[in-house]
DNA sequence: ATCCGACTTAAAGTCAACTTGAAGTCAAGT
DNA sequence: ACTTGACTTCAAGTTGACTTTAAGTCGGAT
């Protein structure tokens, strides 16, 4: 298959699969006068791509998956362990999430933004300014 | 106060500040020599960009919440109308997030990474790929 | 007079994940 | 032979919120 065609099949943009192919994450394919001739494994191997995307993996993370483990260590593994990390971020986001939903509660009864100024400096503990 | 002691008062760094001012975030201080001169009500007005902030509004937000009301429109309106629009997303953003769980908590059971891709694109219905 | 630290500007750099553009190549169809 | 469309590479542009750098200026203390 052309890039073209992987492109149509996958969703992905030719571009930004040789992007993905520039930074380490697509072996290098075949080439047959220049261009890139793939087989249709690269689907297989896209739609994981697309999972890891989707999982909120940035692409440094999932070049991991691919190549941050013992060879042979099995998917399954490979999986749980970056899952574990990745949802305990998603967790810390949540909490950040919740925060940012009560202080965004909050009613203001001040007469301009001069006052809220100073009421959210005499209130301030150094604390709570976080964000996301 | 020169820039430097707003700077440390406020806990904003200098070229903060001044990036601020270049982008119609903070009024044009007086000038000494040069120099810009601030009164201790630019500490009023960076606390309000310091709460924006850990709202998480970005700084075209709050560039709205000071220039985009109708003049003499009080803050509690002009915070709740932003407020609402903020947590609307950030709602969206605990959906995503809660989706992204739940595709992180699918136990694998594959054999190698290949038969991930082939399971997954089996499975995939088009439609689970949003990152957050 | 000279030195230092704090300040000034404009421009460029940072991060991620791509996209866009320019200029050129290739294979197939007319 | 010529056109078209899909491909190639490399470099640069995009977004947001700053930071960093370079080169220069200022005021006060020695």
């Amino acid at each position: 298959m052309t890039i073209g065609q992987v492109a149509k099949e996958s969703g992905f943009t030719a571009s930004a699969i040789r992007y993905y192919e520039q930074v380490g994450l697509l072996p290098r394919p075949a080439r047959a006068g220049g261009r890139r001739h793939y087989d249709r494994s690269i689907l297989e191997r896209l739609a994981i791509l697309e999972r890891a995307k989707s999982c909120g993996f940035s692409l440094a993370e999932t070049r991991q998956l691919f190549h941050g483990f013992r060879e042979g260590t099995p998917p399954s593994e490979r999986w749980q362990t970056l899952a574990r990390r990745k949802i305990a971020e998603l967790e810390e986001l949540e909490r950040k999430i919740a925060a940012t939903k009560e202080l965004l509660q909050r009613p203001c009864a001040c007469k301009d933004l001069a006052e809220c100024g100073r009421r959210i400096r005499s209130r301030s503990r150094r604390a709570a300014a976080a964000p996301l």
